[in-house]
DNA sequence: ATGTTTGCTGTACAGTGTATATTTATTTAC
DNA sequence: GTAAATAAATATACACTGTACAGCAAACAT
């Protein structure tokens, strides 16, 4: 009938976009993250984004989602799944983790934190990212506790059942066993505080060395799930 | 030589101000707070409000400065000095920290968080209170180890010298030796995560009892750091 | 009573996201 | 080859935002 979009100029376009607003991003920061900011760099009316991007939230998920799966990628790609050190595996994963959050830090905000006033990344969208990115860690435990090397204390079995319930229902990695599961988030939960202290500066003068201080957090987090012996 | 400031007056008004504020920002979150907003709730010209404060900014820092007392003040109405079972009295304070948190998940951002791009609270500010907050759960810590119920495992002695030394040059809480100070870092990451991980969403599927799950985690800590036994 | 300053208002400007209408360019169908 | 259709970009407009600036009435010290 008549002119149909060619798929393949939109999409370069559209990839043109969220380079720009990549750029924009990690020149200017948030603070003078806007729509039009876009549309100047790359010499566009501002509205010509809106044949993209229905509204700005939604160039927002795309640049989360594309941040978020380069996270999972960088994890993955630490994880060394030949290593029959698992200590040293999933540390590696560990450090991974903070090396990629801070030196991609209103990324990682973007994706954990809410940096956007008003703006919420639909949970569809980040939950199958998240257990992508966790999966990874996940998967090194169940490795670790199938060949023996991997013995939580007693006290990380006494998970409350309103917990463990909701855990065991969760639909992915259905190796890993509630209890399993259960400890990845408590580590997530560990590695998530120390890096979100880290890039949003709250602890600039109290810890000299961010490295040493994770490094060192890391270690007695090995030891205290039983990676690692006592000494 | 002319009408000086009416100082009572004046406080009432910036009260009043603020309180507005702070409504606006409950009622409507982030996404609806603008100077201009809070002052259409208190039906008053929007300039009237640079009377009181020079800019939005000085505004938040305000509510912000307010916001972190309170917390403060929580964490510190929650500490039993004259628990004999440190254990316990940590465990209580911990539990207020994610309360508080989880209660005011918005002020809980502002403080520890970067939720209005462009604004960063001046460390002159947020250092000292920091500091007051943190100092509640070190006194425990330092009480407990006073009365020889803190054992810390040795690994949490194996502090990098580049970590230790910078700590040990902090300027309060005397008492407390480099390697409290350092684990008392761990512990308020260890609940700075969970928190954080629960206000943003991050695990509204994958843990059904946020109270359990994180009453779980300060079990563990407590047996990880010495204050309770292994079992 | 006078002069000065406070508290507040009104106007104005540059910026924002986006709805609507319009133009331009391109592709298909005949 | 031409005409219809539509994608892509633009132009205009509106309701917002923070804030700079000018002005104005009330209140106080002298």
């Amino acid at each position: 009938m008549a002119r149909p979009v060619n798929q393949q100029l939109h999409q370069a376009r559209r990839e043109e976009i969220l380079v720009a607003a990549r750029a924009q991003l990690a020149e200017e920061g948030l603070g003078g993250f806007s729509l039009r900011a876009i549309a100047r760099r790359i010499e566009l009316a501002p509205n010509a984004l809106y044949t993209y991007f229905p509204c700005l939230d939604d160039l927002i998920t795309a640049l989360l989602v594309d941040a978020f799966q380069q996270f999972a990628a960088a994890i993955a790609a630490a994880d060394n799944a030949e290593c029959p050190d698992y200590a040293h595996r999933f540390g590696s994963v560990c450090m991974a983790y903070r090396a990629w959050a801070v030196a991609h830090p209103t990324d990682y905000d973007l994706i954990f934190g809410r940096p956007i006033p008003g703006y919420h990344a639909p949970e569809a969208v980040t939950s199958p990212l998240a257990i992508q990115a966790l999966s990874v860690g996940l998967g090194v435990l169940v490795d670790a506790a199938r060949a023996g090397w991997l013995q939580p204390p007693p006290y990380y079995q006494d998970i409350p059942p309103t917990v463990s319930t909701v855990i065991a229902a969760q639909p992915y990695h259905p190796d890993a066993s509630p209890a399993l599961r259960s400890l990845m988030l408590s580590v997530w939960s560990r590695l998530h505080g120390m890096v979100m202290l880290e890039i949003h500066g709250n602890v600039d003068q109290a810890v000299g060395d961010f490295v040493g201080f994770y490094a060192h957090n890391v270690r007695a987090l090995l030891v205290e799930i039983g990676l690692l012996p006592t000494r």
